[in-house]
DNA sequence: TAAAAATACTCCATAGGTATTTTAT
DNA sequence: ATAAAATACCTATGGAGTATTTTTA
């Protein structure tokens, strides 16, 4: 029993006539004559009553018939369902974004993202770098927005832009005075950061690295879960920071104490990109959001030109990797 | 589409594991995983994530297995249904039947059709011939069991037996003194017949075909419309008639002042038997039924061994008869 | 290294076509 | 005589197989 073979009999249910039921269904009338034929034997059971003047169905005939066109419904149905759900990002997407970009990254491309994608679902997730992996690798998100480490094998990545680390602390603090810090002048400071776990933390300890060797690492007395609580600390005279310098738009606004300066280091910028299984399906739809995260960006970071990494299409488990020769070819 | 590629990818939607999915399809993993490939392609949607490790669907693979999901349970359905139906006299069956038989018949053959074919709708019409066959014609009836007549041609006709006709008169006729009556004694008789349209009205002629070109024929004064009357008008002596035999058991048990006598004449019975479209396609469950009659036939009738006519099997249009020489073979 | 999916390649069943025959009105 | 379904016969597609390769954990 086939599609094809069910369509040819509603066809004939339809018009009573084998002619004309084929030409509906694009197929010449001995096709569509035999195809029935075989259906019945298949089945065992007379279907359809013909003489040259008169086609009927029988009973079984015309039970068959109304499965037959639920079936037909139903596969025309699946045909809608890709079709009305073609094109990039036209169903659910299950996104995961780091605590301390996410806020600030957010409603720069929603509104942008539901205009040029409205068929899209997307589902959020804001949790720590770690987490999000653990998510990603068990399937229960697609994709990330993190601070990219230096290796992701293993995975598909899209670097996006870079985002400077700038220099915050409150008025009266001694390098409030000047334009810009350097990484030796931030060398010196306590510096005020998130818990473990935050990628920012690591971030920032890796700029002024040397301190934790000698000692003057952050303080464990002060801790804090997000930029706002940082923030407002900073402003308090607490302490002095580094903070991504999208959020500082949004937390200067928040604390008018707050005093940022950029920051001169070998280093003072992390690297944001998407992050993906190298099995996900739609890597397209996926470098189609990267850009248009990219077109949304302030000029506070640095857009990255590069391209995908590592291939810029993905491949499936056992496809070929482009035109490599079988290694029986090869052994001649 | 077709429903073998449906049926791979709810298999890898339930086992999440190409292998084990063609095993339960009874196929190789290469014939799945192309199949699938196939589908995919077709629809221009990935439906399935998958690596070495894991197996997973798309949100547009699970819409699809939705319906594949019913499309595949609509099919099972109708193989069980046909599996269901299948065997003789399983589905609706629309007989109909003279009056001057049904009511004899029946009783006769209803218990037992229930008891071998539980599963049978009888539809049941009881109408003149001409009215049984225009239905017939119209495909409101499948089988007609009728008196037949000389020429069947254009149908199937299955002969089942041949019922005397019986004189009945009242207990003071003078022709009630004798055991039998003669063809040459009917004619002398002024007969109670049915209404015109009844075939045992014409067949009565028939035996009796003189005397209506004699002027001596039945009276117009007398009307019935069923053998009912007419026995309850003979048994009040307001005439003489023919019986059918199987309708005589019935008719003095109800009227115990019909007296009834064997009638010996060169056509002194009627043929009854099953007639049906030359392109009904069971024709062989008719057949089935056709026997089942013969089994609960009375004593009184003669049953006709001559097999059905005019072929053993019913061919449809177009059918070869036999192993004819096709034309362009016979040129040579 | 083992398990699993993908590929390469072959074969054969069959869906579909054209030409023709048979049937029924 | 005409319309319509069935048959004969051919072709090409593709479904399914076996053997092998590639990939991921």
């Amino acid at each position: 029993m086939t599609l094809a073979e069910l369509r040819y009999l509603v066809a004939v249910a339809d018009l009573s006539h084998f002619g004309r039921a084929a030409e509906r269904c694009r197929v010449t009338q001995p096709t569509l004559s035999s195809q029935l034929r075989k259906l019945e034997e298949q089945l065992g059971v007379p279907l359809v009553e013909r003489t040259t003047r008169f086609v009927t169905l029988t009973p079984i005939g015309k039970a068959v018939v109304a499965h037959a066109r639920r079936i037909l419904e139903e596969a025309d149905q699946i045909s809608e369902l890709v079709r009305h759900r073609h094109g990039t990002l036209t169903s659910i997407l299950r996104l995961g974004i780091i605590p301390t970009l996410s806020p600030y990254i957010l409603p720069l491309i929603l509104e942008q993202l539901h205009q040029r994608f409205p068929a899209l679902r997307l589902v959020l997730r804001e949790d720590l770098t770690a987490n999000l992996m653990a998510a990603l690798d068990g399937y229960a998100l697609d994709v990330v927005l993190i601070a990219l480490p230096e290796h992701t094998e293993g995975y598909r990545a899209m670097p996006l832009f870079l985002e400077p680390f700038c220099f915050a602390c409150a008025p009266g603090h001694p390098l409030s005075n000047q334009p810009v810090v350097t990484e030796r002048e931030l060398k010196r400071e306590c510096l005020l950061l998130l818990d473990e776990g935050h990628c920012l933390r690591d971030q920032a300890l890796e700029v002024c690295g040397e301190k934790f060797s000698s000692g003057i690492g952050p303080s464990d007395d002060f801790r804090a879960t997000s930029l706002e609580t940082i923030s407002e600390m900073v402003a308090a005279g607490l302490g002095c920071t580094l903070l991504p310098a999208m959020a500082v738009p949004h937390l200067t606004a928040r604390h008018k104490q707050l005093e940022v300066r950029p920051l001169i280091a070998t280093k003072a910028h992390r690297r944001i990109g998407l992050l993906w299984r190298t099995s996900f399906p739609q890597a397209d739809d996926l470098e189609e959001f990267g850009r248009l995260i990219l077109g949304q960006l302030p000029d506070c970071v640095d857009v990255v030109d590069t391209p995908c990494s590592p291939a810029p299409t993905p491949r499936r488990p056992g496809s070929k990797p482009v035109a490599r020769l079988r290694s029986s070819e090869a052994a001649r």
